[in-house]
DNA sequence: TCTTACATAAACATAG
DNA sequence: GCTATGTTTATGTAAG
């Protein structure tokens, strides 16, 4: 993947940033108070949601030019403001729509993550606006929504204001563009008064961009004769989002030049040898040049390399021009992180409960990536100081959220008590694999309990099975954090093996090895369904909402997961029905492939099939697993669907017929 | 308030 | 005797 070897980073500037922030909350508040119609029955219309945004639009737009009248930044100006805070350039470059929470975390670290999120969750603190609604995030509670009563009528409500938030965003660009063509500008902060700097409040439709950037590009008109051969702009600029995957993201990576020189690139496109360049180039499509601005007709990739560098060398304009396309594409993410967090207070404010036990589950489109920034803001509660986010200091990856360590703890300065039950625990598997590099080299205590961490351990190893020394190794290894206070989290380890029934010591030829029961695992913590009337309620209450709420809907199949795995639950029919619902165990990853053929979820070998001595324990507070209701979790199960993690399900739902 | 899960500490036993 | 390993108990904390 392209963005993954990108390894440059641009700096954000401070003021960027603060500018960003001043102006969204001007423009947030300028564009409400030209709203008229907060609607505060509920029914908003897309038409006035609309309308209201493209006041919005058009206040922030005001204040943008009003701010380009008082000075024009050139670009080494805005070079000089540069700020700690890194953020990959195919990050910064990639359009909101093109990428997924799953694919920013698999971009960034968890701390450019976190450093990224924590600048939108920043900006989006400053738009907690219902769309529409004139009133001030304070009141937000007294509006008056509808109810959250008819859940299918929710989610329809879901589905519209995602709609409504792709067409906002559309029209809002729209509007911006066409304000800013008329003083043509670039889209470069300026610094106010206050030292802020102030950007240009919202993105812009392809179709604008395009237009934006002939003008910047002072491309002549006559090249605008020459194009459309087949390939009519506005037809292409119809699909803003391929539009801007395909012309957005990928140019500013590309800078060869025939000085060789190179501004920002991949390494991999770091070439001026045309011969590396093969018949595709992020570039070069539909027999034009996709340079904004530009869509020059070349015959084939040689041509397109020659007018690549001949018309697009190194220089100021194609310099601004970068400088633009990342201010384009920043202004897209934090357009699309105000929105998703909007829509992520609506759907608060409807009873979707995001603040319900949080584990991580896949991401979903805008509500997903609003989650995420849902769990970002709960990890650091209002009112509460974020924790520093540098290097020097321990930092914690953002998925961590709820499940993140006591902040007391961070340091290793006294003992970490408490964490979240794993059964509402992000998935070890997945986290680690996000995180790993993360946990390997920064001192961050992992969010998991030392049962977690040692099954997964053991059943990460080749067979299922580890020795004592061999779960030391696993765990000083993949957690910097548990290279010092040994004597501590050894005993811990030691403790825990002994203590939880699910490990399993099996002596093996090679001396004592353990191994996990992942029956007895799961026994450990069965669901208290009965004994949560709040979580029987909110789940009740979230059916439906498909995707709406994959935090929630992630809790609800973890808790499911060990009434799954109770004989008294799985069937093949309800197992059946079941291969639709995400369980978000703490899992590995591995144990899905660990399902053996004759459908035991036991993953690897159970203990009895080592033939060797084992040692059963007992273990405290032993649970009967006889008495877990299941008649309302059976039809639950049967009502989640995540799309997408069909394959997640049915590796760690037991297939056996228990009975 | 009670229960449960968890972390931590510590004592003790056993084997190499 | 030392160390590693394993077991058990006690205690405190957090959350439901």
């Amino acid at each position: 993947m392209m963005v993954e070897s990108a390894t440059e980073t641009i700096r954000t500037t401070p003021s960027n940033q603060n500018g960003v922030s001043s102006l969204s909350s001007q423009s947030d508040s300028g564009g409400r108070e030209g709203g008229s119609n907060g609607d505060t029955n509920g029914e908003i219309s897309p038409v006035d949601l609309l309308h209201l945004q493209q006041q919005q639009a058009l206040q922030a737009a005001r204040q943008f030019l009003l701010q380009q009248a008082t000075g024009l930044s050139s670009p080494s100006s805005n070079e000089v403001k540069q700020a700690p805070v890194q953020v990959p350039v195919s990050m910064a470059m990639m359009t909101p729509q093109m990428i997924t929470p799953q694919q920013m975390q698999q971009i960034l670290s968890p701390p450019q993550l976190q450093a990224l999120l924590q600048q939108q969750q920043a900006l989006m603190l400053q738009q907690f606006v219902w769309p529409g609604c004139k009133l001030s995030p304070l009141s937000l509670s007294l509006c008056n929504h509808p109810p959250p009563a008819p859940q299918q009528q929710l989610g329809n409500k879901q589905l519209a204001f995602q709609q409504q938030l792709i067409q906002m965003q559309q029209l809002q660009q729209q509007h911006l563009l066409n304000l800013q063509r008329q003083g043509l500008v670039s889209l470069t902060c300026q610094p106010d008064s206050q030292g802020r700097a102030s950007l240009a409040p919202a993105a812009m439709c392809p179709a604008d961009l395009q237009q934006l950037w002939k003008d910047v590009a002072g491309v002549p008109s006559t090249e605008d004769a020459m194009k459309h051969e087949g390939l009519d702009l506005s037809t292409t600029s119809s699909n803003s989002t391929s539009y801007s995957a395909s012309k957005v993201s990928p140019q500013i990576t590309h800078h060869s030049l025939p000085n060789g020189q190179s501004s920002i690139h991949t390494p991999k496109r770091d070439s001026s040898s045309h011969e590396e360049h093969t018949a595709t180039h992020p570039l070069y499509g539909h027999g034009e040049c996709k340079w904004p601005g530009c869509e020059a007709l070349c015959e084939d990739m040689g041509q397109f390399i020659k007018h690549l560098n001949s018309e697009h060398a190194l220089d100021d304009r194609s310099t601004a021009q970068c400088r633009v396309q990342m201010q384009v594409v920043q202004q897209l993410e934090i357009q699309l992180a105000k929105e998703s967090e909007r829509l992520q207070a609506m759907m608060t404010h409807l009873h979707m409960r995001p603040s319900e036990p949080k584990p991580f589950s896949q991401p979903l489109n805008l509500a997903s990536n609003a989650s995420i920034l849902k769990r970002e803001s709960d990890a650091y509660p209002e009112g509460l100081p974020h924790p520093p986010t540098s290097a020097a200091a321990p930092i914690t990856p953002l998925r961590q959220g709820p499940s993140v360590i006591s902040s007391s703890g961070l340091h290793g300065v006294g003992p970490i008590r408490r964490r979240n039950s794993d059964k509402f625990c992000t998935p070890i598997a997945s986290e680690l694999a996000q995180n790993c590099e993360f946990y390997k080299n920064a001192d961050v205590r992992p969010p998991f309990t030392y049962a977690s961490l040692i099954r997964h351990a053991i059943l990460e190893a080749p067979d299922r099975q580890l020795t004592l020394n061999e779960i030391y190794n696993w765990f000083t290894r993949m957690f910097a954090y548990f290279r010092r206070n040994t004597a501590t989290w050894k005993n811990a380890v030691r403790h825990n093996l002994s203590l939880h029934k699910c490990f399993v010591r099996v002596e093996n030829v090679k001396g004592a090895v353990w191994t996990v029961d992942e029956v007895e695992y799961q026994k450990r913590r069965p669901p208290k369904m009965t004994g949560s009337p709040t979580l029987v309620k909110n789940m009740i209450s979230g059916l439906g909402f498909g995707s709406l709420n994959a935090s929630y809907q992630a809790a609800l199949a973890e808790s499911s997961l060990s009434l799954l795995n109770s004989p008294t639950m799985v069937n093949t029919s309800t197992g059946g029905s079941l291969n639709m619902m995400h369980v978000g165990h703490d899992d590995v990853s591995s144990t899905v492939e660990q399902v053996n053929s004759n459908g035991s979820c036991s993953p690897g070998l159970s203990p009895q099939q080592y033939g060797h001595q084992v040692h059963v324990k007992e273990e405290p507070a032993e649970m009967e697993e006889d008495s877990r209701p299941v008649s309302l979790m059976a039809k639950v199960s049967q009502n989640l669907v995540l799309p997408g993690d069909e394959r997640e399900i049915e590796e760690d739902l037991p297939t056996e017929d228990l009975e």
